[in-house]
DNA sequence: TTTCGTAACTAAACCGGTTTAGGTTCGATT
DNA sequence: AATCGAACCTAAACCGGTTTAGTTACGAAA
């Protein structure tokens, strides 16, 4: 009933169980039927190797982290992390890596969170998320000599590994399209300029009126919540010359605004143009439909995956 | 620059690595002093026990798993699981547990995840959601010998330990604030009868409108999806005699309903009335304001974890 | 025929804890 | 004075792997 350990495989095939080790990380050193003989004792015995030992005597923990720092409300509504996880997890689990995943409120807890798993070795490495401007973590992970990635636009300077999706492109199309469409005041709903992503959404907006030698139009912080995003929607109508487009950074905000916009009596997309960004199912399903952008989240997850684990192997080489 | 170890902090106090156990442990058998000793040379050289090894020696995992089989979508739009995490983790990590969190496409991948993390002892125990009315997972996880508790309304038979929030009182206000208003026919959008979480909405629904003496209105049965919500609106909106009022079993299948009958020009609150269940935020920024059903998630995820170490305890015991 | 090198394998140390079986020391009994 | 028991602590085994040092057998070279 209790699970076979190496050393029964070793009893079966007849051999030491050093030569189990080697039979199973195919190292070389042995010959070919005596690897052929213990790798059929395994698969009969119905053998994996325990993770628990092997994390134990390669002094790795066989597992990387996921630290999220965002209120509840927040993380729920953003349809990014669960897909996210879900690439991530199709890399790892083929190289027997599993994700320990910490959801805090606040970012001392954050900080806590890391130097807790750094420090009990529970983690080989960690993805970064939110990433803020003036970010204190990297330089936390460095001094803690836990390998990490950045998940969306890095920063220039440090330089600091990170797999991301440039928001550029479509905020720019969204920006396209709705100039294509006539609009000539054409406003942004921010994230907050302190994140980078809430940043480099701005600048991809900013950078696309450029381009289409289209007046900068007005732009309101928000915070990716809808809250926040009816009450940026609620300033620019009030402006005196009010947008008659917006693209908003998420579609969280972007439904939050389209239903403040009609609840005034503005008719969207007559009055009023919307675009959000994420592309999350309801999104669709409104009246009318929210024009969003989506990317291939689940490919980002995989790729971070991969790259958080390349980082691991050259630091232990 | 390299941790210490127990054999570090021995040294330090000059006793034998077991009784710096016995110290970390408090168990009974070291003079007072001795002990002090001891914890101060711990202190002193930021010596906390590795999870690593004690796993190995204690032959426990010190983690939990949750696995969850959904598709990237609905995940995504659901705001339970973010919270109901940042309630596991409270628990988990002040008992030294971490989370282990696995994302699959499907039920047969669930499978998989489920007996390999038995097989290679990664997790002590899980957290089993979206329990179906005939699911074979409790069978699976009994022969497995993998502590289990379900997240949500259980089975009364055979028995599992569940740790559910009971749907019934919240869904029976949704339908008496709707009898108050003055509505007699009352719809209800469903989750997939199959899921417990499905029928037993329904079942609440049904049970309130008996017990205020009202005639049983027309149900669909959705998949918690926007999409399926549409669907489901149309279906009802297009009957010989619509319902005036429709209680959905989430939110989000409730502000798809509500933007297809506003687009079919169907006044909402006016002509009919519209409950949710999940108090996701956007839903008190819609047009109009979404009536939900809330509950303590935090706390929710917080007793599950309690009664799954519970459970791992009693079961090492 | 002895010597050497190499391929194939084994024995044992090690990772960092926990736990059990002993071993001292000491005061109280007989 | 010898015996006992309790309190306190140590040594060593153990968890299940990996890894290194060392042993054996065998064919080729001197």
């Amino acid at each position: 009933m209790t699970r076979p350990t190496i050393n029964d495989v070793a009893r079966a095939a007849g051999v030491s169980k050093g030569a189990v080790s080697f039979a199973l990380n195919n190292r070389p050193g042995l010959a070919a039927d005596t690897r052929e003989r213990i790798l059929q004792a395994a698969r009969e015995l119905g053998w994996t190797p325990s993770p628990r030992a092997r994390a134990l005597s390669v002094s790795r923990a066989l597992a990387v982290g996921l630290v999220v720092a965002r209120s509840a409300d927040t993380l729920g509504a953003d349809p990014f992390f669960p897909t996210f996880i879900a690439g991530v997890e199709t890399v790892l689990s083929e190289r027997g890596h599993a994700l320990l995943l910490q959801v805090v409120g606040d970012h001392a807890r954050e900080r806590e969170s890391y130097r807790r798993l750094a420090r009990e070795q529970r983690v080989d490495g960690v993805f970064v998320t939110d990433l803020l401007v003036e970010d204190e973590r990297p330089a936390l992970l460095a001094e803690l000599g836990l390998p990490a990635v950045i998940i969306g636009p890095g920063l220039e300077e440090p330089f600091f590994p990170s797999v991301g999706v440039d928001d550029g492109p479509g905020i720019a199309a969204a920006v396209r399209h709705l100039a294509s469409l006539g609009h000539r005041r054409i406003a942004h709903v921010s994230g907050p300029v302190e994140m980078v992503h809430g940043a480099s959404r701005r600048a991809a907006w900013a950078g696309a009126l450029r381009d289409l030698g289209l007046p900068e139009g007005p732009c309101v912080a928000a915070d990716f919540s809808a809250e926040s995003g009816a009450a940026a929607t609620r300033e620019l109508l009030d402006l005196a010359e009010p947008p008659t487009a917006i693209v908003y950074a998420n579609d969280l905000m972007a439904m939050a605004g389209m239903s403040l916009a009609q609840s005034r009596g503005v008719d969207v997309p007559g009055d009023l143009s919307i675009t959000g960004y994420d592309d999350t199912e309801i999104a669709a399903h409104l009246q009318p439909s929210l024009t969003t952008v989506s990317s291939d989240v689940i490919a980002w997850g995989a790729a971070a995956a991969r790259r958080l684990l390349e980082l691991i192997d050259q630091e232990s080489a």
